[in-house]
DNA sequence: GTCACTAATGGACGATCGTCCATTAAATGT
DNA sequence: ACATTTAATGGACGATCGTCCATTAGTGAC
């Protein structure tokens, strides 16, 4: 019996333990993420989860009470992943200038971290179903509240006094988000020629050319 | 019987014939958009697709070979569908400005004919499920090669000469079509908040900060 | 060691999936 | 009018779907 196996997680279960409901659940949905990054969700039955998890069949409808519920279970924790890891690298000093934050999110949203195959094939997956699938169209929108407020706190930062167009921020806020929307489908679609690089810069010029003084190419 | 329903179409048959071939497939691909944007893709199953077009469930088999081959042919039909609308909407006289070529593009992609729930759903339903789905893969990208050397065109116009940027042109091709995808996604997320005209000027402003002289707010 | 508890198992179950084909019926040719 | 051709029908079919539950087995308390 080894022993790190004894080491108790935080609902005070053995970890590596036969029995650990949580690690279970988890074991489940990363089962399903994977499946869907392979294979696609149409092809991702409970027969095909069980068989990645090398869980038993019965498992989901007693954790979850049925494959929908497992599904959006995995979108929440899709989203929640991404915004941890883009959280983790987007936090800079809290004496940043606001164009570093702004930057930060932009090569966090596009690093190989949080786009990548996986998430990208998922990401789609999600969304291309999400209209008629209320569970999951609340985990599958961009527009995460905290995220859109941590860009227009940046850019209003930015255009501060001097500028006096109403919509420079809004603008600013929902054109940087689009074209990161717009990039993750590049990438989608071609994966061999994708730059994060190039991309990284053609979101900056966008930002030069609202922000000629703050952004520089 | 009727005079009207002995006129020939194109393949010699008689519209409106209890006999039509083309006729079934184009009803057969149309319940299966209907079907996409109602109640999704993974929902759409080969009876909900004879109930909806009022054929019989050998149909799809006879006409298509199988359900995988109509959702193809459903995609394809779509995209076609899209870029001829697409063509219709942008042509301009010969003398157009590029800069009213590459508005026209942009108004006619937000535009209600373009851009409306049910094509909305269906080209995301179908982007979600190309990645594993070569045959649909084919007919879900942006980058349709026509209307990317249109848009480069123009720019390569609007630059001419005394722009020596190398990437200008290019980036303004793919930041053009980036933030067309994002105002895509934005109206499938929240269709009561999206604004046309907004996303238009959004998109002017992109432009207007890569060429001040040619594009105003 | 025994007991109570519950995570986990895996097969049974009816429903529904997509495919296929024997049959029917409408249009055309002679 | 009859024969030929083929679009169209609709049910049969096996496979597979997701759900559910009687059972097994791991775990902590006593």
């Amino acid at each position: 019996m080894e022993l790190l196996n004894k080491v108790e997680n935080v609902r005070g279960r053995k970890r590596g333990s036969k029995r650990d409901p949580d690690a279970s659940k988890q074991l489940l949905i990363k089962a399903t993420l994977d499946s869907i990054a392979d294979i696609g969700v149409t092809e991702t039955t409970v027969s095909c989860i069980c068989e990645r998890s090398g869980l038993s069949r019965g498992m989901i409808h007693l954790h979850f009470g049925g494959k929908d519920n497992l599904l959006t279970a995995a979108a929440q924790h899709f989203s929640a992943q991404y915004y941890s890891e883009m959280d983790k690298m987007t936090d800079l000093g809290s004496d940043a200038s606001p164009e570093d934050r702004v930057m930060a999110v932009i090569e966090a949203d596009l690093s190989e971290a949080l786009l990548n195959p996986r998430s990208t094939k998922i990401w789609h997956a999600f969304r291309g179903i999400a209209s008629s699938h209320p569970g999951i169209a609340r985990y599958s929108s961009t527009q995460d509240q905290k995220l859109v407020e941590t860009l227009r706190l940046a850019f209003k930062e930015i255009a501060q006094k001097n500028e006096r167009d109403p919509n420079l921020v809004d603008d600013a806020t929902a054109g940087t988000l689009a074209l990161l929307e717009g990039m993750w489908v590049n990438y989608l679609t071609d994966m061999q020629g994708f730059s994060r690089r190039r991309s990284v810069d053609l979101i900056r010029r966008f930002l030069c050319g609202l922000f000629p003084e703050k952004f520089k190419l």
